[in-house]
DNA sequence: TATGAATGAGACTTCATTCAT
DNA sequence: CATGAATGAAGTCTCATTCAT
């Protein structure tokens, strides 16, 4: 075998224990309060030693970082794969796309959360952010010009943004209410929320 | 004086003591993450130790919670005052008192965001909370209703409550901004936000 | 009791806990390499818990530096004493002072030796130490000063400084000497020393 | 071939490797506090894994030991060389040469420092250690007897060597000062001992 | 009732060393 | 023989909370 070979080996097998930590780390943060998951639990979960979480992450943060990333790659593939499915994506089914993917993803919306109330960005992490988070906006920003409404469009795909990371917000942690029911609940106010927007003038 | 009234005093006295610290945490939560606060950095403000803090608050999370309802009691209060005002309160009004609310009280909306993205509410806290929360969607939807909005009122109530939050929870950390610049975006797009829902069908 | 007698003895009872700490943290080091000792190490020396550590030096380095400082300044006394007590202090007695006393305080010449070998020295550290080397090193010009030796006299007490510190750098760990075999080995190098110095032109 | 010259040829290629690993130790010790050199660096400069180190070293305390003994060794080249030359070495010229080694050789000096500050050394170290001493010492030694000093040449020779290590642990690392400053000072402070030692009685 | 010193669990992270490939 | 991924013990330090005074 040549060196080559094995050094892409080498490559995937890496990527493949990156991915299986990432993978752990995303369902322990869906499971309980993300900031409250430690090194040694995801460690844990990956059958792994804590040390080794470190060769494949500085840090706890960037491992975070990650985990909000794949997220919102994940989502912007969604609706992108959504937008070229023949007829398009119409703003009523953005909504509902967005709110069952954060639904099913609710260590996501926790850690855009988190990000969003504050949880300090470095100038790094800001840097790779940024042309995610614009990717996410140029698909919403699409669909709201497909859908044809009134307005700057990219303000108005702000505000739909807006809206439904609000209705995860404000309803995905309900106390006392079933993940069904509250699932329910969110896409009904998703359905709202395009109602709304949606509206013939 | 009676033993009654000394114990109304007494009574009060501890209700003063226990506003003051209230006050105190209130603001330190204003100037920085609000999570990073600790106890003693609450008691040092309050001119008071560590071990008196308890006295008043089963937990440090006792206090954020009373925090949080001080502020949700506030905003109820400042949405009525407006209501009650002569001509009542348009929903772009609301829009616009509810987002400036948010926008001078960060620790609120910060709270607000925390406890939604899963701090864990005790039985006894959502059982305080739901009269508060409850109280605050009235208003709101007193509000939907005198727009004659179309739709089921609390439902809609509800969708315009998450689109307002979804506004700051998305776009009051926007990192490279300042704070004045985070408040003429988020109250454009609260403009938005009620320009869709009062449009007329 | 006053409020001030209070805070006095508060005072008092936190210097006297900051001193058996310090006290404890001399012994360890003196038992072993002044570099393995650690936190909880003291904290079980002191029977304290490690956090309680904290309460009295803001970190590890922080307590390192003390225990050199105090070190440094017995060793000021120490001559200071020798130097005001009738005939003054020969050089001679000098030597036999300070190598006595590196001898008897191997934690203290572990440390001198570790921040001359490079431990990283603050700036604020720096500023403490300055005017105690500097002190020290008056009170040895002073005995060079009075033994009317040739030559500049603060560079020969730098000279004999370093001259002395050198014994027992070399001299005071060597491998399969008993303490007290180096005690005498250093003290007469000590001698030695003082002799070609104080040796008359 | 021959199966002994096969093993010999290995045997040479080990120790050329063993050499290699040993030059770039003494280079990154060199280059910053050794203490904190780790096995990865170490290997990362060999452009060789962390576990090909310990199939040349037992263990990072041996690396550390055999980059000692390589300069003591090269010391004593030094002095020998010098001492042959002709009119052999004044003792003054000795000062000058070692303290100027040690000003060259910091991370010598440095690990001198280390195992007299207390590095442990394992029965086997000091076994090797003791003759590399030894030959050092008798160097040393012969410059004293040449230069007819007074009193037994063995510890005459104890104290010079003790003497100028010290002039480096004590002036080495003066904190604010330039490598070049650092050596003028500790080559005058040598020449002061030097003219100690030397007077004419 | 107020104090604040003490607690101690637990967090992140580093790194010499081992061992399967 | 070389590799380098994995280990896991050990380190420093923080902070909500308790409790003797």
């Amino acid at each position: 075998m040549s060196a080559a070979t094995l050094h892409a080996l080498r490559e995937k097998e890496r990527e493949s224990r990156r991915e299986l930590i990432l993978l752990a780390a995303r369902k322990l943060f869906a499971e309980k309060d993300f900031r409250s998951v430690t090194v040694r639990e995801i460690a844990r979960a990956v059958q792994v030693s804590p040390g080794t979480i470190y060769r494949y992450y500085e840090s706890l943060d960037d491992l975070f970082l990650d985990v909000f990333f794949a997220g919102a790659l994940d989502l912007t593939e969604l609706i992108d794969g959504e937008r070229n499915k023949g007829e398009g994506c119409s703003l009523r089914r953005f909504c509902e796309i967005y709110v069952g993917y954060l639904n099913e993803n609710m260590s996501f919306y926790q850690m855009m959360g988190h990000f969003m109330l504050g949880g300090r960005l470095s100038p790094e992490a800001t840097e790779r952010l940024n042309p995610i988070m614009r990717e996410l906006m140029d698909s919403i920003e699409g669909i709201v010009r497909e859908a044809a409404l009134e307005g700057e469009t990219r303000l108005v795909a702000h505000a739909l943004f807006s809206a439904l990371n609000g209705v995860m917000i404000s309803y995905a942690r309900y106390p006392g209410r079933s993940l069904e029911e509250i699932r329910r609940h969110t896409l009904r106010l998703a359905a709202v929320v395009a109602g709304f927007f949606e509206r013939e003038t």
